[in-house]
DNA sequence: CCCGATCAGTTCCTTGAGGGAACCCATTGG
DNA sequence: CCAATGGGTTCCCTCAAGGAACTGATCGGG
């Protein structure tokens, strides 16, 4: 019955976050966005990314509340692409993902882009804390337990 | 000539970590495997995923050395994977995703699964803190200048 | 007033990856 | 000797990705 599995109805964060933008090309859509290149032209050139495949993970995304659609020019009917809070909130994840592919793909040429943080002005890159008591927290220094949602087949839609 | 579109040759961490973990099955192979789903018969079951696709994904991630393939048993040949080091550094990008899936996709169930912190014991999620000065460090709080790898055709392979 | 350009898609076709079921092989336990 | 188990492989079908061509609205220029 189902051709391509659902993920969006499993009981699993990692799975509904997948969903969204599991397929390879919507968090470089994302990344564009949040660096301005945010129109339909401007996007397909560069990433190279079939027209019709853009114009189908556009609308998901938006579908999705991760990207805003809206005119900028109505006599020529224009449009532009931009974050939602819940998008911008994803691009921390792509954050994360740029540190690992640094570290474990960048090779010797480097990283390809670094980051200034505002707040202190240095080149920095983004590290894990435990939001309580600020130590770090990676993958072993945690126990993972299960929650109130475990159970619930599906969440929203 | 190309097919699907090769991510692993671009010049962006993101693209490169998506040609790693990018289809939605490989983040949720790593976090069975992370916590301690590690058989083949024992994933196929968990994630419902097809035979086929899983071996493929095993091969694949074991070529990008994300997990291990060991022998637990000589006698009747029998298999596991294990996190390699650069695998378990992926897990902290789930870390990242689920607190991202919980924020967004949870709805009043709740998040489906806690984290107890190891160093301070208590259930907590994960933030991102800026490397140099331990601030906050979320999408907003950074410029995205130019790296050293930008020009860089193919790092490694 | 018609021509070309620009933006933002849509349509059509081909190819190949995901899903599912069946099959295979080595070994062990009864 | 037979069934069961673990760890896959093979086969077939469908659907989604890629790519190129086409559409449609609008403007600017000759």
């Amino acid at each position: 019955m189902t051709q391509r599995t659902r993920f969006g109805d499993m009981a699993c964060s990692i799975a509904r976050t997948m969903d969204v933008i599991g397929e390879p090309w919507s968090p470089l859509i994302l990344r564009d966005v949040y660096v301005g290149i945010s129109r339909f032209e401007q996007l397909q050139e560069d990433l190279g990314i079939s027209r019709k495949v853009l114009a189908e993970r556009l609308r998901w995304l938006v579908e999705q509340d991760v990207l805003e659609r809206r005119e900028y020019s109505a006599k020529p009917p224009r449009h532009e692409y931009a974050l939602t809070p819940k998008g911008t909130e994803l691009v921390a994840l792509l954050m994360v993902m740029v540190r690992w592919g640094d570290r474990w793909t960048a090779g010797e040429a480097g990283p390809p882009v670094l980051y200034r943080h505002h707040e202190c002005g240095r080149l920095a890159h983004v590290e894990l804390r435990c939001s309580e008591c600020d130590g770090p927290m990676e993958p072993t220094d945690i126990d993972v337990l299960p929650g109130p949602g475990l159970a619930a087949p599906v969440p929203t839609s």
